[in-house]
DNA sequence: AAACTCACG
DNA sequence: ACGTACGTGAGTTTC
């Protein structure tokens, strides 16, 4: 059996893993996409060929031997993009950990080098895989040199092999052969000009008929088409010249030893700490054990113990008594606690214990010993308990709203809002550098079939992570948050809020069961009429939910105009439908169809699965999802409960209050453009708003220099769309499209809005600019929301970054106020004795749940804390309403 | 899992 | 020349 080589080209490679995996970081914000990518084509190829050998070739930016000698020929390679070049330096590190020899030689292109190796390499009796992102490299083909190439597709990454029949197969030509093809045809990156008028096809025809340039150059008499050899006759010399540029050398001087190149161990501890600094995950899971888990637990003396014995768990409540500090983690089973696991610095040691229910040991008895050691550690004065999401632990356990309570979740979420989850694998990787396995980890799919104690055994380890983490990442995540200046926002609004949103989903919505059926029946019935109705009209029967079934029919077969949009085919949205074919019957129907069956799907069976036993659905409002601050609403969704079409304003009829009771609504008048008024300190926008009169009539007033009294109502929507258009971060072309008018009455608008405020302007001007210098943006109360895509190098990522630093503060002030005014009508209510109950928030809106006695008192309360909420340069506004039905406070 | 569409502020 | 309004969540189809 032959040994075997593997010959990487190192920036090739690069290359094509920086542009085939989207977008990765690591949270020190360093781009790690395509050394990720690199390290996934490696090992694939690795474990593919289990290759003796590995060397990967880098070529030094400079100008190379075969170029320079002919400079005139200018590359036309783009410049590496920033975010690739940083990864250069990473890679190189990471290969030098893994002992994987990178061979660069000064004026030499990694082509070259290759050649020359695997010239080398054949005759010391390897067998040679050269792996690439390009087909240059394919004249090295061999029959003992394999050239592989690696696609990205969606399934994954495919590697696709190239022996000489391969390469023969393909072109027609045979490897060597393929030099001569690249020649007369040109490669303008790689700077070989190759004869004019010649392409592929005629390059591959002749090459394929003559084998050389020069024996095609001989018998160019014959050549067929004449206008391919009066090109080659001309530019005889141009195509021997490009034939030089294109053979790739396998005569480098190069001093190389194939003992370097030999594999040893690469999980080497080295290579452990960098890939952990990256946060390559997957990578990590590679390394051996003892590697993995020795680094990490070194750092700490952590062993959890399962307590399982009544005997056991006094003392460890009596132990933990004694703890400043807790980190509490808890796991439920059908709303009963099922275990939980304490972490807490004991007299002498660390100590981890997980406490199990079964036996003597009831959910009972846990709630009850648990509760009376936060009570505790509350009253104290000093220490902490901290939860990895308090609002979930609050469901299992009553915990007193204490400043010494942490939510380390919402901590992290204030640090950084952009993040996609903060579990504690999260927390421990962000804020203590450390690698541990997730839940998903221990008890997932990766982790393979478990028996039932064995995955027991793992959520105990989960949890019992979960409860350290917690206690080890509060003083971390304290410091942070002063460093930053966030602990009043995060003490005064996030954890007040955290309790009132547990009381608010505790509270739940009455929902009628019965009449959501009626309604969703009704729905069926004008479905099936309106689907016939649609085969009729397009003599078709086809699915008219598959936006490409009926982008077929629509606009191949029944030829409407125009209406190329997605990446896949046609657009069917609603909005281009109705500026396509506004009069085309059908049209009209199928988007009564789409709004119909949305009606049923989303609203009438989905709301449904959620009624629960006491008749009322209990949603969750999540606190650390969005970018910008605000609430958002899942399982189902409370905060998109249709209103702006009549059909769809019927659901909330099904919305309805306790009996004995009345709902309480109240919503901010347009709170978002008051607190542009407010920050920009815009005098004409305060005016405006000072005169307390309908504001998009008065801007449009203002804008348009008439009257007010003659402000047309044509006026004044462009004036609202302009509005709205501001706080979005206005883009002439978003306006455009709103208001179907063109781009330059668009940009009319938009200039003659910033003449009439200019504060506004420089306002929105000087968010942009912030943004760039610090890197985010920031709230009134001192949200920040960081805008990394203000530093990126792709053109509409930075425009997307400028919109999002001018509507984040808006958006984001709006939402603080709402969530100080949530706060102080819950207090208010209480402090009152009231029964009233918030039960939904929907950013601008609350709509409470009041016995008929407190209406009045309550409609009072809420306009007088909602307005109270926040004291800006205009006032705020809140409009109450009050019905038997969510739809009759309108 | 991704793309598309559409409901809300 | 690029290809956009800001922020969400859910259902359906398609790969």
């Amino acid at each position: 059996m032959r040994e075997k080589i593997v010959l990487m080209d190192g920036y090739s490679i690069l290359n094509r893993a920086f542009y085939g995996i989207p977008e990765l970081t690591n949270s020190a914000g360093l781009h790690t996409n395509a050394v990720y990518g690199f390290c996934n084509i490696m090992f694939k190829i690795l474990e593919e060929e289990q290759p003796q050998y590995l060397a990967v070739a880098f070529d030094v930016k400079a100008p190379t031997f075969r170029h320079a000698l002919f400079a005139e020929y200018k590359g036309t390679r783009k410049p590496m993009p920033e975010e690739l070049h940083e990864q250069v330096p990473l890679l190189k590190e990471l290969l030098a950990a893994m002992e994987i020899p990178t061979v660069e030689l000064a004026g030499m292109e990694a082509d070259d080098i290759i050649g020359t190796l695997s010239v080398l390499c054949q005759s010391q009796g390897l067998d040679v895989v050269v792996v690439s992102g390009d087909r240059d490299l394919l004249q090295l083909s061999d029959e003992h040199v394999l050239i592989r190439i690696p696609k990205t597709k969606r399934t994954g990454t495919v590697i696709e092999n190239y022996t000489p029949a391969d390469v023969e197969a393909l072109y027609g030509v045979n490897p060597k052969e393929f030099i001569d093809v690249k020649a007369l045809m040109g490669d303008s990156s790689d700077n070989i000009p190759g004869v004019p008028s010649i392409g592929e096809k005629t390059a591959t025809a002749l090459i394929g008929a003559y084998h050389s340039i020069e024996n095609a150059y001989e018998h160019r008499a014959e050549i067929k088409p004449p206008r391919a050899a009066k090109a080659l006759e001309e530019h005889y010399d141009l195509a021997k010249l490009s034939k030089v540029l294109a053979t790739i050398r396998l005569d480098c001087e190069i001093s190389f030893s194939r003992d370097e190149a030999r594999l040893g161990e690469l999980y080497t501890p080295a290579a452990y700490e960098l890939c952990k600094k990256l946060e390559f995950k997957s990578l990590l899971n590679k390394f051996p054990d003892t590697s993995a888990g020795l680094q990490d637990k070194k750092e700490q003396e952590w062993s959890a113990m399962t307590v399982d014995s009544l005997l056991m768990a006094e003392s460890v409540y009596e132990s933990a008594r004694q703890a400043e500090s807790l980190g509490l983690a808890l796991e439920t089973d059908a709303g009963e606690l099922k275990r939980a696991a304490l972490a807490y610095r004991g007299v002498e040691h660390a100590e981890l214990f997980v406490i199990e229910t079964g036996g003597f040991i009831t959910p009972a008895y846990l709630k009850d010993n648990l509760e009376c050691l936060v009570r505790e550690i509350c009253t104290r004065g000093e220490g902490f308990v901290g939860f990895l999401d308090l609002k979930a632990a609050l469901k299992a356990l009553s915990i007193p709203e204490s400043e010494a309570v942490w939510d380390l979740g919402i901590a992290a979420y204030l640090l950084n809002p952009l993040k996609s989850t903060y579990d504690y694998d999260d927390l421990a990787r962000d804020y203590l550098g450390q690698t541990v396995p997730s839940r998903a980890d221990l008890t997932g799919r990766a982790a393979g079939k478990l028996s039932e104690e064995e995955r027991e055994e793992r959520l105990r380890t989960a949890l019992s992570e979960e409860a350290r983490i917690c206690l080890e990442t509060q003083p971390v995540l304290c410091e942070k948050l002063e460093e930053v200046s966030m602990c009043k926002l995060y003490r005064e609004i996030e954890m007040p809020l955290a309790y009132a949103l547990y009381r608010m989903e505790k509270e739940g919505i009455r929902v009628e069961k019965q009449k959501l059926r009626e309604y969703g029946d009704r729905l069926a019935e004008q479905i099936t009429v309106l689907e016939q109705t649609i085969y009729e009209m397009t003599g078709e029967t086809f699915n008219i939910n598959s936006p490409k079934q009926l982008g077929e029919i629509l606009f191949d077969k029944m030829k409407l105009p125009g209406g190329k949009k997605t990446k896949t085919g046609y657009s069917t949205a609603a909005d281009v439908l109705e500026k396509l074919a506004a009069d085309v019957p059908v049209i009209a129907k199928i988007l009564e169809y789409r709004q119909l069956t949305k009606l049923k799907s989303t609203y009438a069976d989905g709301l449904a699965a959620f009624i629960g036993a006491d008749g009322r659905i209990h949603g969750t409002f999540n606190q650390t999802i969005t970018a910008t601050g605000r609430i958002s609403s899942t399982e189902p969704n409370l905060q998109n409960i249709p209103v702006r079409m009549e059909l769809g304003r019927e659901i909330r009829k099904v919305f309805v209050p306790a009996d004995g009771c009345v709902f309480v609504d109240a919503d901010y008048s347009q709170i978002e453009l008051r607190v542009l008024a407010h920050m920009s300190g815009d005098q004409s926008l305060i005016e405006a708003y000072r005169q307390a009169q309908d504001i998009h009539r008065i801007t449009a007033s203002q804008v348009f220099h008439i009257p007010l009294e003659e402000v047309t109502s044509l006026q004044r929507r462009n004036a609202k769309a302009v509005n709205f258009g501001i706080v979005y971060g206005i883009s002439a072309f978003g306006l455009s499209e709103d208001l179907s008018i063109s781009r330059q009455e668009a940009l009319d608008y938009i200039e003659r809005y910033f003449a009439t405020y200019p504060g506004v302007k420089h306002f929105l001007d000087g968010l942009v600019t912030q943004a760039r210098e610090q890197g985010y943006v920031s709230t009134l109360y001192g949200r920040r929301r960081p805008v990394p895509e203000l530093k990126s190098s792709n053109f509409m990522q930075r425009n997307f970054g400028e919109r999002i630093a001018m509507n984040s503060p808006i958006q984001g002030t709006a939402a603080d106020i709402m969530k100080l005014a949530m706060i102080r009508v819950d207090r208010q209510l209480h402090r009152e004795g009231l029964k009233t109950r918030i039960i939904l928030q929907v950013h601008d809106e609350l709509l409470l749940e009041a016995p008929l006695k407190e209406k009045e008192r309550v409609c009072l309360l809420l306009k007088e804390e909602m307005e109270a909420a926040a004291s800006l340069a205009v006032t705020l506004e809140v409009d109450v309403n009050t019905g038997g039905s969510w739809f009759e406070t309108k």
